[in-house]
DNA sequence: CGTCTGACGATAT
DNA sequence: TATATCGCCAGAC
């Protein structure tokens, strides 16, 4: 069933996306890898420009917890609104990936951190 | 068919 | 911690 097509590619991509509990936030190489494609992470973003409707695509952030979206298309400010608006804290323009990282099926929680 | 670019990551210095 | 370099794959030219 899971064809080595990219459009399948994409898919797994996307499914992933969705699998992320709002006002929590995943960094390109994680989906990429939870998609079974690691060292993709560049698939990831080209897959996310893609953007279907009803993808959650604003919490997908890179590797540094920011926002790799160009200003010039006016939505990096705005997917910086959709996560403020989830929970997500900003700082200094950056999320702390310490304590939003989403972590899919891990073993108990710490302390300070809880999932959704 | 060869080359460059791109919503990136990890490692080395 | 910040900067520099390599890797990785798909699409555009």
């Amino acid at each position: 069933m899971q064809e080595a097509t990219e459009r399948g590619k994409h898919a797994r991509i996307f499914a992933v996306v969705r699998r992320i509990p709002r006002g929590r936030v995943a960094s390109y190489g994680q989906v990429a890898l939870l998609a079974g494609l690691p060292r993709q992470a560049r698939l990831v973003g080209y897959a996310l420009h893609q953007c279907p409707p009803g993808l959650p695509w604003h919490r997908v952030v890179n590797a540094r917890g920011g926002i790799s979206l160009p200003e010039a298309d006016g939505q990096a400010p705005f997917q910086r609104a959709l996560l403020e608006s989830e929970g997500v804290e900003f700082n200094g323009g950056r999320v702390d990936l310490r304590r939003f990282r989403w972590k899919p099926r891990r073993g108990p929680v710490s302390k300070g951190v809880r999932e959704e």
